[in-house]
DNA sequence: TTAAAAATATGATATTTATCAGTAAATTGT
DNA sequence: ACAATTTACTGATAAATATCATATTTTTAA
């Protein structure tokens, strides 16, 4: 038996809390949900969406490829989040490829649900619009870093958002464990240089390592590295 | 005697032009015109605004500061367009300090005729909305371009930008003229490096100065640049 | 109008970061 | 279980960019 979304708790965390029982009666009748394996794209840069993606588990990198052929990872997007959103609104293919950086499970909600809801329900709107808002701040802030602090302050910054945005696991680990190649794309640098960066980081006691796992050690002197001291 | 919003060309621009006679009735009572010199400040990071911010007139760069002391420009926002909406909609204090580059005329829009509005009338929210998703879809492109590309390719990048957004002068000179440190701040590089980069595109007859104005000369080895050829 | 201040410009140098080359370790598929 | 592939790591070097110093030009304000 599939749940349905009236009683889906991730719904908590987005805007689909605003909708109303009926709307969400009729995005449940039509969403189907998915499994995407570790490395599998949910949609890719330029695809026209035919609806949004509501992540129930898992994590997924939201990435634009540039020129050179490097990956940039502008967002990384957990339990909760919807994704494609911006792209169904505006009507326009989407900018970014999302990737699965987990195992995943997600909803597919086909856009006219959505549209329909927008066009309807104030509060729905403003709801989406208010996250829109937030994830705007959150990019004006994320270029502000990347042009304002060195790679050794932005992989610092990465730790720490890591931590706070996807904890630890039970040995003090970050619970999301990304490739080297996937941290130097969020930072916006070259993989050796993270590379390089990590084993600096280790050798101050900033963090520790086994295998890919990272593990905080001195949360303080990241965050001093980070605000430039 | 004031001009009405309703018979405002402006509007046409943006978001307002999806309120109902009676909504743009009310904002125009409750609006006010203000002068901004060149170099003034509308708002500045960290207020809490009350409103909103028409332009009218003149140009405005929007801005953050980074923590070595550095602004780093995130947007340059023309006539129609709507400052301080973000901030307003997530209602925390604004990311931003929006300072004047040219002479300015804005209309100062109080909140509540904001709120409103966005609560009664779903065009207008779907409409504000479809502007943000506007705005961030650019976010992310400044992302991806400022830590994928070289400060040479940004730099180019730069001036069609501005070509494109804000045009010719007759002698055919960007339209707006910038600082040298403003082109830094936009660019995200040191003041220096952008001198020295529009001496090396001037030397390649790439553009051509006179004093701080700046033409472009050869649009297609620029778009090349930016290319990465 | 003219002295002071600010902005532009350029050179020398230091620092940061990327690239290339190669090795070691881990992961994957059979 | 093991060869093949991918990922992680390290060193050497090159390239890009920032910083500091200083000269020149432009703008501002008394």
């Amino acid at each position: 038996m599939e749940s349905r979304c009236e009683n889906c708790i991730i719904r908590q965390f987005n805007s689909l809390r605003a909708m109303s029982k009926e709307e969400l009666k009729k995005v449940s009748d039509s969403k189907t949900t998915k499994i995407v394996k570790k490395g599998e794209p949910i949609f890719e840069e330029g695809d026209k969406l035919n609806g949004v993606y509501c992540v129930r588990n898992g994590v997924s990198k939201l990435s634009k490829l540039s020129a050179n052929g490097k990956d940039q990872i502008v967002k990384l997007a957990s339990k909760g989040e919807v994704l494609g959103q911006r792209s169904v609104i505006s009507q326009e293919s989407t900018n970014l490829s999302a990737i699965a950086v987990d195992d995943m499970e997600v909803c597919f909600i086909p856009k006219e649900s959505i549209n329909n809801t927008l066009q309807k329900n104030p509060n729905f709107t403003l709801e989406v619009l208010r996250h829109m808002a937030h994830d705007l701040k959150e990019a004006d802030d994320v270029i502000v870093n990347i042009s304002q602090k060195t790679v050794k302050q932005r992989m610092a910054e990465a730790f720490l958002y890591l931590k706070n945005n996807f904890g630890e696991d039970s040995d003090g680990f970050l619970a999301l464990t990304l490739s080297r190649e996937d941290i130097s794309n969020v930072v916006g640098t070259a993989t050796e240089s993270a590379i390089r960066i990590i084993s600096e980081f280790k050798k101050k006691g900033l963090i520790h390592t086994s295998g890919k796992k990272i593990g905080i050690k001195d949360e303080r002197k990241l965050l001093e590295m980070v605000e430039g001291f």
